[in-house]
DNA sequence: TGTACATCAGTGAACGCGCGTTCACTGATGTAC
DNA sequence: TGTACATCAGTGAACGCGCGTTCACTGATGTAC
């Protein structure tokens, strides 16, 4: 039954992968490790071999969903061009965005989880915040400015909550409203 | 054994009063029913005299915790007076604020996980926003003002995702700083 | 107002279930000679 | 390069535990006469 390394490791990378998206979609508290196996096609025995604990899970599958937002927000940027920042925005801002949140922003979709994460994982997503903020910074042109810093942890700070907050709403025209808001203002910086 | 209606009726409110800061604090779906019941001083047993389910005291536990929030803001706006507006801006960006999350806003400490609340506690939650929101654009002149309240949807909205991020953080400083920043970028407007 | 009975707030044991984690086992992979 | 043995990825049963909810029971409260 044992696996090459090379199989071993591309077992681990999809586990990580798979929960990255299952914690977005459900939550940390209610992903349990054993229906999270059974998605990604293995047993829960086997799990304890990758990681130390759940707790370590949530600490990778939350740095792997910044590493794909952090593609998609320069992504966005370049083919923005001059309005990179503004590119970025709609489309965190988007409706999809907000109605798809296992393929989001990890801060969005377990925030007020993540708060009771112990001390690693909230580095991680701390630092995830951190990375989020120097691509829009550089969106806004000189990232080393504190100016452009401040408006880049501010614009971030705010698509947070916009997103929890247009999620909580059932009413989609409501939802879509508070995203268009947020937007509006947040591209005239 | 049996309570009079008021007694009971005091009971009940007790409970809704305990959930409220415990949810807050522990989140919803790491807060048990029994542990709870435990925390109010009564057993878990009775629970069901007083509520359908775990989900629709959920319900009256945000709508409470929204209560106490308005009633914040309204005290902070009233001290404020002119600057109402960045009374409440201040109390909510606070450090007392973020470090305490079970006397503050519900949607920053249970926000992603009302995401998954069923449709009733969503909408409780909803009007919870517009009723914050319709505080802060009285405060802010107008509240039937269309750019007032859209300024306030966008405050709010910013609010949420700041102090969310700033809870984050395990770092101290790193925490304080998100708050000020967006404490600063809000006060201007 | 006093009495007999129905109601029901609160108790504590119990329900089935899923949780995170451990463990003996398997057999293919990796390694040492 | 071939062989013998150690390693370990993955399996599936099992661990103790807490979950949300139900239920028979209690006795004080509320109600009808």
């Amino acid at each position: 039954m044992r696996k090459s390394k090379i199989e071993a490791a591309e077992t681990r990378q999809h586990i990580v992968s798979v929960a990255s998206e299952e914690f977005r979609l459900n939550g940390i508290a209610s992903t349990g490790v054993v229906p999270l196996m059974s998605k990604a096609g293995l047993t829960h025995g086997g799990f304890y071999k990758h990681f130390e604990s759940k707790e370590q899970l949530v600490a990778e599958a939350c740095a792997l969903a910044v590493e794909g937002l952090v593609d998609k927000f320069n992504t966005a940027s370049a083919a923005g061009g001059e309005q990179g920042f503004r590119a970025i925005i709609e489309s965190y801002l988007s409706a999809d965005h907000s109605q798809n949140p296992e393929q989001g922003c990890p801060l969005a979709a377990m925030g007020s989880e993540l708060v009771r994460s112990d001390d690693y994982t909230r580095q991680v997503a701390s630092q995830g915040f951190y990375d989020l903020v120097g691509v829009l910074a550089k969106s806004l042109g000189n990232p080393n400015s504190e100016k452009v810093q401040s408006q880049a942890v501010f614009a971030m700070a705010a698509m947070v909550g916009a997103v929890t907050v247009s999620r909580i709403m059932s009413d989609e025209a409501a939802s879509l409203a508070v995203l268009n808001t947020v937007q509006q203002h947040l591209s005239v910086m």
